[in-house]
DNA sequence: TTGTATGCGTTATCAC
DNA sequence: GTGATAACGCATACAA
């Protein structure tokens, strides 16, 4: 390897400025102790010469990177797009850079990657999907983010049941999901099913649990051939729907657990010459992009992907610095009425 | 800020393996100066500690971090993603990290992010849409690029045009726009329209030029209301088609220079009861995820994305390593027939 | 206010 | 085959 880097160091500015390497880096630095003389000169030689401090020596003396490593199952899927936009955000903001890792769902390339950016001494880590979402995560699972969490804070958005050296941030699923199925219910829908995506994962078993609990609420039936669950793939989303539209008795609205499968219905749906929300009503979860450009446009639960990220952001580098930090924040999600859904004859729809 | 940060380093190896630190870098660095014994003590050692070598150490020492920035537009356009996955995987392979760094076409956060990257020791760019697609750069950026380039390769990925000391790897746009025109053209279309995002971009110019070109070959008369440009968004293909559905004598094919346009071109044709092939031919560019997902799916360019973005990483990697690497690479696009577009009676499509 | 010396964790050079 | 030492570029404690 050539080794064709040659850098301009603090030592040059202070030949050039004729002053030693700390005057240099206490002005870089914007140390007070440095008269105005000696400040003005450095800094005309340091414009002069283009100088841009080396960070990784910066790092390896402050023992911080000012990076944070992001871990996200996939950028195929909008929702975890949207995060990391809003992360990277957040983080140039506060002058952090946000190292973007993308796992595959891939268990061996997540704990690859894990440290690998321990390794490039990251500040600490935020996990978006992945297996930190399995509701019941292994030993082995948990022996690892221990070891992690013991260097360095790792935060988990929308996951990371079971890790208790660990912060999350969540959207409340519970609630919000309770929301788009009691909508769908005062829309006068009593035949509603459910399309979910992997179960065993936080984020599914949840709105399980409260799409039965609201039925029951109603005295309504749950039937199990009503409940279809597949992987979070707009595939599986198709072929749900298809074990659906197929039954005797098929339903007025289905409630999908992410917009990814609502769409993956949808397209189901219209192929099979079904007219939404005329003849079927179809809600997801999330409010990725694609539920506002599909046509129909998708009724759906709107996460706050801002306050989701900025918080997580916020939760490692408030830790760092040493500051008390929630071990969990919860927050709330919206309801987003579009054409994909439709009201029953004599229902008036409350919404929450 | 706390300093809770304390890692296990070389010396705490050596001490408890009763070697020098010396012995333990030849260890971990697979040397092959290290008697057995000694090699075997060291590596138990370092597997009880769980010890992992410093990277950012390493990369004052060597010079070198392993690591590749990639700036990109937008995660927005799935066609962005799927370079990023690419290379991502690439990097991987070869034990490279990718630093991804999102522009959000904002010329000041991509010189930013320039300037971040560099500091923190990138050995190379890879460069997607942003300015750098600008078919006429602006002095200050050509200044910019050189100033970045002459320290570490920059590599473009479908842009880079004028920039004499980076290196580019690009989908042969105008072969790949030919190809789908003609592909119209052999579908018997002769009225045949054209949407296009913003001009003054490589990619896009030359899709006009190429539109033109096979309209006088055919000798049909180029009608300046037939070509609409907008910029890369769903909405602005609305509105464009909006635009060419609203003329006298409406066409009967729309090509589109990527698939987010004619997405958004089927949205507005489907609104307004159109039936898709039936009524009018769409076709885009690109093969995003969604060309296949929306309904109808869509005719378009597959790029070769894979091809594109290993191409790109091997070129830094190459590079830096001192090999001879070309210029300037160019890799072919596929046509991928889907429902949007319709052969005309009488028409017999011919496929290059 | 400024300079000197030292250490951050690693690797390469040079002895032994 | 192994160890001591210097250097990578920066920032701090301490001295002046």
């Amino acid at each position: 390897m050539s080794l064709y880097k040659d850098h301009i160091t603090i030592y040059d500015i202070a030949r050039r400025a004729g002053v030693s390497a700390a005057t240099v880096s206490r002005v870089v630095n914007n140390r007070a102790n440095v008269s105005i003389a000696t400040r003005q000169k450095v800094e005309k030689v340091i414009a002069e010469q283009h100088y841009e401090p080396n960070e990784i020596a910066r790092t390896l003396h402050n023992r911080y990177s000012n990076t944070i490593g992001l871990l996200v199952q996939s950028l195929n899927n909008q929702f975890f797009v949207r995060i990391c936009n809003e992360a990277e955000e957040a983080c140039e903001k506060i002058g952090y850079t946000l190292l973007i890792g993308i796992t595959n769902n891939n268990f061996q390339k997540e704990s690859k990657l894990l440290h690998t950016f321990l390794k490039k001494q990251v500040d600490g880590f935020i996990l978006l999907g992945g297996r930190a979402n399995e509701y019941h995560p292994s030993r082995e699972l948990i022996d690892e983010m221990d070891f992690i969490s013991y260097q360095v804070p790792i935060v988990f958005i929308n996951g990371g049941v079971g890790f208790h050296n660990c912060f999350s941030v969540k959207t409340d699923e519970a609630g919000a999901f309770d929301k788009i199925i009691q909508y769908l219910l005062s829309c006068g829908h009593r035949k509603i099913a459910l399309i979910t995506g992997q179960q065993h994962l936080w984020t599914t078993d949840e709105k399980i649990r409260v799409y039965k609990k609201n039925l029951k609420k109603q005295r309504l039936k749950v039937r199990d051939e009503w409940i279809v669950s597949g992987e979070y793939t707009m595939a599986s989303g198709e072929q749900c729907m298809n074990r659906i539209l197929s039954l005797k008795e098929p339903p007025t609205a289905v409630a999908c657990t992410n917009d990814i499968l609502a769409i993956g219905a949808m397209r189901a749906a219209l192929y099979k010459g079904y007219n939404i929300p005329r003849d079927i009503s179809i809600t997801g979860f999330d409010d990725i992009f694609m539920a506002a450009e599909f046509v129909p446009t998708l009724t759906t639960m709107r996460q706050n992907y801002s306050r989701l990220a900025v918080q997580a952001v916020q939760t490692v580098v408030d830790y760092i610095a040493g500051k008390e930090v929630a071990r969990e924040v919860t927050i709330d999600a919206e309801l987003v009425i579009r054409e994909s859904s439709a009201t029953l004859p004599g229902a008036k729809p409350v919404v929450h």
